[in-house]
DNA sequence: ACCTGAACACCGTTCAAGT
DNA sequence: ACCTGAACACCGTTCAAGT
């Protein structure tokens, strides 16, 4: 049976599109690790150099990486309160970027603009203001949450928790454990409860803490 | 004049402060960028895998850096109130991170141990106990007062503030400033104050916001 | 026993030269 | 005009083989 070219195309048209699903694909297979500009171009049959043509570099990339991982993320119920609403949709965010931790460290240094980036600002805006915070804290205080969620993920995130982190986790709770009553006498008073807590309990803290925060800030 | 070899060593010997010191020289003069195994080997008169006698790897060395610049930290005045105190031992700190982000950025996946990390950790919880706070409040607050210092200085930065992520800044600010009213509702709302405020503003209200936050926390 | 040359296995980005 | 091969300028880390 004769194949003629319609049917059997060598290899996938080139577009933002294409790249972006490519590296979407491997981020969740392999990690954002393994998202290099020549994994990608190898993946579509081409040289690194033709992803310039769709990508203006491996930032942008993560942006768009970003945003197409956001447009998962489902709006709290309608009638939620605005407390909850927000946790809901910061749960959300922080669950997500935990499972792509070097994703998260990369959106650190990185200011997003996608579409469904600004929804979400705008959801976290919206709650923030039904719940009578003033217009400057609701302003300011979205980028201290997403701040917090994306700093927790990128330190804690699970994915690629390598040995060498492993061990530093280790070396500091030795130090932490072994600091001299003497020299550290503050480390001393609550030794204990720097070790406390599930990461749970922690998180639900910082944002507790951080959210009574801006909204009683004047 | 003959030269004996006691006279003129043909080269420093290694040592793990020898590796620290060069690499405290480059990162103040060129940025953490440049501190690179093979740029610090190179400097001293050997090949990278001899580093490798006196450091774990870049995220140790990256550790050891921090700690060095920590030395630098004065302690707060005797007398000074508890809020005063933390305030200014975490502008001192984030200072400093703000002139080296990508150390910040390192340090943000880091578990530092070092001793003077430990005597600034138990400097901050000093404080904060003797303002009140209650020991897991102290104890889980520092961790976040930490994160927020060095999450700031990471995204803030300008050591090295690339002309990519200056794009990203103004691509961002575009996206926000033309978001259109009908489907971003509350971005239009605060449209303006998410733009007010100068660095040194959005920081105090940062720090007073979680101060607030963690001092209130039951 | 201690140290290291050389290799392994990669990177992102640019640009001259093709089609 | 659009696309890309090849090059530029690097990386961190390991380990066999030297001294």
């Amino acid at each position: 049976m004769p194949v003629s070219r319609r049917e059997r195309p060598a290899k996938a048209a080139l577009s933002r599109e294409a790249v972006i699903a490519v590296a979407l694909r491997i981020m969740r297979d392999e990690g954002l690790e393994k998202v290099t500009m020549r994994r990608l171009a190898s993946e579509l049959d081409t040289g690194p150099a033709s992803l310039y043509v769709y990508v203006t570099n491996t930032a942008e990339l993560h942006g768009a990486l970003l945003d197409e991982l956001l447009s998962g993320l489902e709006a709290p119920a309608a009638g939620i309160a605005w407390r909850g609403g927000v946790v809901a949709l910061l749960s959300q965010y922080t669950r997500m970027l935990f499972a792509h931790p070097s994703l998260a460290r990369s959106v650190l240094t990185l200011r997003p603009s996608g579409p469904n980036y600004l929804r979400f600002v705008d959801s976290l805006l919206g709650l923030l203001l039904a719940g009578g915070v003033a217009a400057r804290s609701a302003a300011w205080g979205v980028d201290l949450l997403l701040q917090l969620a994306t700093a927790t993920a990128a330190e804690q995130g699970t994915r690629d928790r390598s040995a060498d982190a492993e061990g530093e986790v280790y070396l500091q709770a030795m130090a932490v454990r072994e600091a001299a009553a003497a020299e550290y006498p503050s480390i001393d008073r609550v030794r204990d409860e720097l070790f406390s807590g599930t990461g749970e309990e922690r998180y639900r803290f910082a944002f507790d803490a951080l959210l009574d925060g801006i909204a009683a800030a004047r």
